[in-house]
DNA sequence: CTTGACCTTCCAATCGCTGGAAGGCGCAGG
DNA sequence: CCTGCGCCTTCCAGCGATTGGAAGGTCAAG
């Protein structure tokens, strides 16, 4: 089995298994005589673990443990539950701000007219704010914050 | 003013201030007789500016259109609002992403034991899954789906 | 004059790929 | 045998948005 068949086979791309292989996060494959590499199924197998833990996010430092717990027979759950759950806590970290940003612009946007007039509460909260807090109702007066 | 106190002003950073200008996000500053950099006022806005919209996760290239809008008198409202909910749209795509990869995370640590058994769904999951749906009750046999 | 804090430029690394260029290999047809 | 095509190999470079470091110039104070 060479790259591109082992490619066909994991769904993972011939230079994304060379590049995977030249970061070590796979052994590095056999050779022809000519130099070709060679992939048995069980590399097909590893590739399409690499690959499904990548479309649930995880980093390859992490995939890398998380394959090295694969082929531990020995291995504790407790490890691999821990591993995904470092990572589901960095996931909601990300949700979060993204969610935060997500939500001031939609409050902003609603808060646009979106005419041809040049008013705009988006850039005016770009332009004018100090940390970008929305300040609701109590607007701009500095209250009981003399020196 | 020079580039550290330009930062001190903005928040931005000296090498970020250099990068921006390298990049063509903020004009070439002007420059004294021995070749440092000098910034004024507005343009310690600008970069307040600037470092307000990266806080609400606006790309670069984005940012420039916003600083371009911003600094025209006569723009149309519009353009901001649809710069802004592209934005929140791309953001809510990747909120979606991620908050898939959790929840499916979430599900199989949930049912890992987490202990020194080596028995564990999440790795399942990796090696075996396909596609990685969830199955839940109707498990693997491939149903009506004969060839 | 020396010290130390600033400034300058350029280069490299981050993360996870992705593309291209230049050259070798394998197999078909003429 | 030669040619062509498609695969394989390596290396290099770039994406986005920073951040870090090295090497060297400048400024103000002691």
């Amino acid at each position: 089995m060479n790259i591109g068949e082992a490619s066909k086979a994991s769904g993972v791309g011939a230079k994304l298994i060379r590049y995977y292989e030249s970061i070590g996060l796979i052994p590095e494959a056999g050779r022809t005589a000519a130099g070709y590499r060679v992939y048995s199924g069980n590399d097909v197998n590893v590739l399409r673990f690499i690959k499904r833990a990548r479309t649930l996010g995880f980093s390859i430092e992490r995939i890398q443990r998380l394959v090295g717990l694969w082929q531990d027979r020995n291995r504790p759950s407790a490890e691999v539950k821990r591993v995904a759950l470092d990572h589901v806590a960095e996931l909601e970290a990300k949700i979060a701000e993204l969610r935060a940003m997500s939500d001031t612009l939609k409050e902003l946007a609603n808060a646009c007219h979106g005419d041809d007039r040049p008013d705009c509460p988006i850039l005016r909260d770009l332009a004018h704010e100090d940390g970008g807090a929305h300040a609701h109702h109590n607007g701009c007066h500095k209250a009981t914050q003399g020196p």
